[in-house]
DNA sequence: CTGTTAGCGCATTCAA
DNA sequence: TTGAATGCGCTAACAG
């Protein structure tokens, strides 16, 4: 890379404090305590920044008060509303908090460890998106003195923890599926995948157990609308038998209650579909989908806070923060039509 | 706010240096350029920077070389998929190109201004989305030497703007609904609400006036699930009449076109409903909604290239650069069922 | 209330 | 191939 222009338009503190005939150490106060400036030694400044456009240079101040007052946020990528939300969450969370926002999307980089790297260079502390990015890495991170924060990742002793709560609402969501009188209930997708979906598979087992009957295995496929898709046709060909079908979360729940429908299948009727997530889709197609809930939002405002706690000297948290979710009923379940749609959320 | 730790974990270019029995101006250039180093140099060097967990504190770098290595950008927000996929191009496309992206989002800032003027303090340009950024702080940061791009917004003199093209792609869409026999098409969206916007409508009444019919005004409304599902309920009042509805988006069309089919009303035999961005929910409801496919991630990718252009020393394009867009025909224009369903998108 | 001064950590001449 | 020296623009004592 060439690059040929240099930062800024050359207005520098110095050019302004000569311009307002001041130290630079005043137009440095004007700046960060103007109410410790005479107002009008202030106000003399203040023109000067004005007309000559001055902008601050943002690393001669990170430098010299030895912080990058920014945080970083590493996701695998932002197709669909969840990371999106997580990502609205915790900018808005580090904006109120002063810091800026750096982020890395894993999903489209060819040398994933030498972005986080390079990202490491200009932030106080990093959150990361579940596993996207390799232990040793956040490893560097941290023995760099800047805190981690992982969200729905595995557990691991130094680096703080956020989750939304999986088990609990997924064994209450299985357990409602049974109170419909089901049967064979397939959980599909893959619980290796990642902690938040064998949470789920976790929950699905143990509203199994306590009704003393012998959860399926899951069906272990990735979280695509293809894959939703491709399961669906294997139902059709009688290669999966199951009266309800727990998803690992809503795309998939769609795609699969779509394609059921579209060769004749009834859903409820024929098999019931729930999923994760309540993204938007899952309000408009019928019958609604019943579904998940998080508090994704403030999974992403958490970590920001966290971040900015940990930057500030808190020690850092050893068990995971949970988050709780909230079942959403809605037809696909087997519950009646009727009630209220849920509202969009606010 | 407190800050208390220092970024870091205390190693510098200088341990470095001394832990590797070398100079600092070695350890820079195997960081910088190791094909310069000797190689027993470099191997020590490299220990060092391991042992020691070495990482660059960028706002040094910075500070030397004159620039960020940064791009920001401006959107207003992150629900739907919309500003999502902008940011995924950017920031693709920007770290292809070695700069990292701080994001700001606007709706959740209470001092707008401050927040743009903070983020130029940290970045060698700047990308906004529309008009969420007043014109005064525009040309702030533009005074201040940084380039600026202005995405789907007004083409001013002096920024470079991009857009997706619009009108023409609404007067064939209006085109083909009329050729469906409809009559009294509606517009829904307030055209004076974003440049897209009236663009749009701009294609809707060139279609009419190219088949010598009056348009109908717009239905100034804003463009949430709320506004559209309050005007179907003013069209069931028959406070509002049409045949077909050309929305200014998809959750405009999709939030009326479920609420008239609850009421008992079919789309498209009653009305025919069309709208534009193509989410994933246009493809599930049924009918599936007829809409516009914009490159959105195309939008992002270009405003990152040519950011950085700019800042390399390009000249600024003068007249907007417009991306194509694409119809997607589904059911809901009035048109049969039984093609495949289009493709998620890639 | 204001000015002087000494770094902050790194890139980059210029010599050797 | 390496080192010494200088400056990038700003903050924060410290003095006055």
């Amino acid at each position: 890379m060439t690059i040929a222009r240099q930062t800024g338009s050359g207005a520098t503190i110095y050019s302004v404090a000569e311009h307002a005939g001041v130290s630079i150490a005043t137009v440095s106060r004007v700046i960060q305590r103007p109410e410790v400036v005479a107002a009008g030694t202030r106000q003399r400044v203040l023109d000067a920044i004005e007309t000559l456009s001055y902008v601050p240079v943002s690393a001669a101040r990170s430098l010299a008060v030895r912080h990058h007052e920014a945080h970083g946020l590493v996701l695998p990528e932002l197709s669909g509303p969840y990371y999106a939300e997580l990502l609205m969450g915790f900018e808005a969370r580090a904006a109120e908090l002063g810091q800026s926002v750096i982020l890395l999307l894993a999903d489209s980089k060819s040398d994933l460890p030498r972005a986080v790297r390079q990202l490491a260079t200009r932030v106080d502390a990093l959150a990361v998106f579940g596993e996207v990015v390799d232990q040793p890495s956040v490893q560097r991170v941290l023995q760099a003195g800047k805190p981690v924060v992982v969200i729905a990742g595995e557990h691991r002793a130094g680096v703080e923890s956020i989750a939304a709560e999986n088990t609990s609402s997924a064994a209450q969501l299985t357990e409602h599926v049974l109170k419909h009188g089901r049967k064979r209930l397939l959980f599909v997708g893959d619980p290796d995948a990642a902690p938040d979906i064998s949470g789920r598979y976790a929950g699905f087992v143990q509203a199994h157990r306590s009704r003393r009957r012998k959860p399926a295995d899951p069906v272990r496929i990735a979280f695509r609308e293809n894959d939703g898709t491709a399961f669906a046709d294997r139902m059709l060909t009688g290669e999966h038998v199951a009266d309800a079908l727990v998803c690992a979360n809503d795309e998939l729940a769609l795609s699969i209650m779509t394609r059921l429908q579209d060769a004749g299948h009834s859903v409820p009727d024929d098999v019931a579909v729930v999923g994760w997530d309540d993204v938007m889709t899952s309000r408009y197609v019928r019958p609604g989908l019943t579904t998940v809930r998080q508090p994704v939002g403030g999974l992403g405002r958490l970590a920001a806070e966290r971040l900015h706690e940990l930057v500030s000297g808190g020690a850092v948290n050893d068990d995971p923060q949970v988050l709780p979710t909230r079942i959403v009923l809605r037809q696909s379940c087997g519950c009646p039509p009727g009630g209220v749609p849920a509202p969009p959320r606010s």
